[in-house]
DNA sequence: TTTAGTGCAAACGATTTGCAAAATA
DNA sequence: TATTTTGCAAATCGTTTGCACTAAA
């Protein structure tokens, strides 16, 4: 029943989000794929994010200020979010370590844990430098 | 300059952040608030709520799913998000595990880390008795 | 030619804000 | 009295949705 089609914006919003090292919102990738494709609407690049996410092909980060954010690295890692200048890093724990978090929580924990996700909090080196 | 006055609304909306164990989002707080206070209004319990938080005593909790929720414990601690029923939950690890996992991050990271959060994510023990 | 995807614009839910009135200090 | 906080309503922001049309299979 379900089949999922080719599009040539699906495309461009996957491939931006591979190339990119920032953690752009929906109106971020909004402005870049506009410049491939300008007729691109926002609802069309918010239901491929959606689309992507729920496919596994992207993640949706929600931090507590303003709108979630779109990464289209998949494999497990965490972010890192600067109080100062509010970037959004990547940081990287290995999968180890990941894992380790994971066992320790579920130790006092009576459900099943099968992911997690940590945004670190502080000041990042740039802002550190300024300062 | 800054002042800060005594309100009977906000003492209400730290009270019950303070009792409930549940994670309310600023509707509950409100619908709740309103037995004592039928006429405050929404957007007190939000400037609150946000005063809170920036003093520090009251924590904001972004998911990925719907708004944002408060939790008035303010020591650091973590949450856990049931895919199934959607319950967000408190987890515990102990301090040490916090400050271990933040010193993992801390060795491949380039900035200051101040303090982390992490989701979990998974089924909860409810759930998984009813499947 | 059938089904999925698009652009557009309107609708939506969560949150914020301007303002005159009320509470606090 | 001076300053903060409130209630209300309108405004804003991020996101979703219905629909007629276009692109892909």
């Amino acid at each position: 029943m379900a089949g999922l089609k080719y599009s040539r914006q699906r495309e461009s919003i996957k491939h931006f989000l591979m190339i990119t090292k920032e953690h752009p919102t929906a109106d971020e990738v909004y402005m870049h794929v506009r410049q491939e494709y300008p007729n691109i609407s926002l609802g069309t690049v918010y239901r491929n994010l959606n689309l992507l996410t729920d496919i596994g092909e992207a993640i949706k980060i929600s931090t507590p200020d303003g709108g979630d954010r779109f990464d289209g690295r998949t494999a497990p890692h965490n972010h890192f979010l600067c109080k100062k200048c509010g970037r959004l890093l990547d940081l990287e724990l290995d999968m180890k370590s990941i894992e380790e978090v994971n066992r320790l929580a579920a130790e006092n924990f009576d459900g099943m844990i099968e992911s997690s996700s940590t945004l670190f909090y502080g000041e990042c080196s740039d802002c550190i430098k300024k300062s």
